[in-house]
DNA sequence: AGGGGGACCTGTGCGC
DNA sequence: TGCGCACAGGTCCCCC
């Protein structure tokens, strides 16, 4: 999935389109995603005005003037897109080629939305890992999806002292701690690897021992890290877009992800990137100075 | 109680 | 060319 970076670039390209604007038109085109879409999904968001889009770890929160909130998140490989209206809904200028069934439509575009502006928002996910639901924008804190959530990584209140406290005692890697969404919200497997290389601490070194010093260190890296990605636009592996079909650049920023066997970029340093499986999932660094 | 492993999906790229 | 396998920005449930 878009990672934090991604899901920020893509509330970003919705907002002029989205914001103060009503939807017009609301068609699922399938019973569910991950999870079901929520009870009379289209009837509750159409003709709602959106008031607000926030993101929250790697959900994006429409907020509208009627009771509920509409969150999004986009899985391994949710895509949203918009165009003006008229314009065939996947405009086939991504680096995939486009599908089509015999209805003219991609088969992965599940959900469209029109604004009272004509836009159209096109709502693409072929893995269907992602979900779409309704939540009263009053209990969104306490929300299954929300509620045992950790701190938003960019904001001040997440310091070191704070990762320090949330990590002492813990017997798991700093890897899993880390894409842990209780520990921090929103870091994915590329941030995580590229944040504990820029703080030169092991993947598997015991959550336990980054506690404290370790700690204060790994902090700043993370929001570096998120900002830096952020800036660039993101990361464009296989699936990830912006709303308006260009790529992110940051991961030709990458010092670690997916570079096995690549020299480490750190001065000096003569290591060669390695990649172990951690709970399933890749880690790459630099056994030498990652320690 | 908390963490690891599989399940959920589809697509792509590789080796044989 | 084709087939099978491994792997992919995530999360959740089950089981130990």
């Amino acid at each position: 999935m878009p990672e934090l970076p991604e899901v920020e670039t893509v509330r970003r390209g919705l907002i002029p389109a989205l914001e103060g604007r009503v939807l017009a038109r609301v068609e699922t085109r399938r019973a569910d995603l991950r999870v079901p879409f929520s009870p009379r999904f289209e009837q509750r968001l159409t003709g709602r005005r959106v008031t607000d889009l926030r993101r929250r770890a790697k959900y994006i929160l429409l907020d509208t003037d009627g009771p509920d909130t509409l969150v999004i998140h986009l899985g391994m490989s949710g895509r949203i897109t918009l165009c003006a209206g008229g314009l065939s809904e996947s405009p086939g200028r991504f680096h995939h080629p486009v599908l089509r069934n015999s209805d003219g439509h991609d088969p992965h575009d599940h959900v469209v939305m029109e604004t009272d502006h004509g836009t159209r928002i096109v709502y693409n996910d072929h893995r269907r890992f992602g979900l779409m639901v309704l939540v009263p924008t009053n209990e969104l804190d306490s929300h299954p999806l929300f509620k045992n959530m950790g701190p938003e990584p960019l904001e001040d209140a997440f310091t070191g002292a704070v990762l320090s406290a949330v990590l002492k005692g813990k017997r798991t890697p700093i890897k899993s701690a880390l894409l842990d969404q209780r520990v921090v919200a929103g870091l994915g497997n590329i941030y995580v690897c590229e944040a504990l290389y820029r703080a030169r601490i092991s993947p598997q070194r015991l959550a336990s021992t980054v506690a404290g010093v370790r700690a204060e260190r790994l902090v700043p890296e993370i929001k570096s890290v998120l900002r830096e990605a952020i800036e660039a636009g993101g990361s464009s592996l296989r699936d990830y877009a912006h709303t308006d079909g260009e790529l992110g650049y940051f991961q030709h920023h990458f010092a670690v992800y997916d570079r096995l066997g690549a020299p480490c970029l750190t001065p000096k340093c003569r290591g060669k990137i390695r990649r172990l499986v951690q709970a399933g999932r890749s880690t790459w660094s630099c056994p030498v100075c990652q320690r």
